[in-house]
DNA sequence: ATTCTTACA
DNA sequence: TGTAAGTA
């Protein structure tokens, strides 16, 4: 539980986050503005990130080179965050850990279902263009 | 010296 | 995404 804290710590400005995470302060800003992340800010607008910030960016950036756009890192993203709660709720039944699975299963299911629909009767390039990313 | 926002290439 | 400008 307090691990969770320390984590969650708002603790470098961007300049230490850049040569941690080898993305520009313009990525990282990005990133933020389509809510990818969420780091702190002080009093003087200055951003403050945590440990856990900078994992994700990392993640992100991993992502990001594997040719994933915004909205395809925004749904890998959803599928971890309920998936990290889990663990917390230990103490609650095996048939609701099961269940959160189970919604993740049914998400990359439909995902794969899009694709799929997609390539089947030439779809248009809105859609194509953001489930490209998820098969490259 | 650093970072922030905005805007244009 | 990169970068320049004007601030805080």
């Amino acid at each position: 539980m307090s691990d969770d804290i320390r984590r969650n710590m708002a603790l470098f400005p961007i300049g230490i986050v850049m040569k941690l995470t080898d993305l520009t302060a313009r990525q990282i800003r990005y990133y933020e503005q389509n809510e990818l992340i969420h780091p702190a800010r002080t009093e003087g607008k200055q951003r403050l990130f945590s440990f856990n910030d900078v994992d994700c960016l990392l993640e992100i950036k991993a992502l990001i080179e594997k040719g994933l756009n915004i909205a395809g890192i925004k749904q890998v993203l959803q599928m971890q965050e309920p998936a990290a709660e889990q663990t917390e709720i230990s103490t609650t039944s095996e048939a609701k850990r099961k269940d959160m699975t189970d919604k993740e299963l049914h998400q990359l299911l439909r995902q794969q279902i899009m694709y799929h629909n997609a390539s089947r009767n030439g779809e248009n390039a809105l859609i194509r263009g953001e489930l490209s990313r998820f098969f490259h």
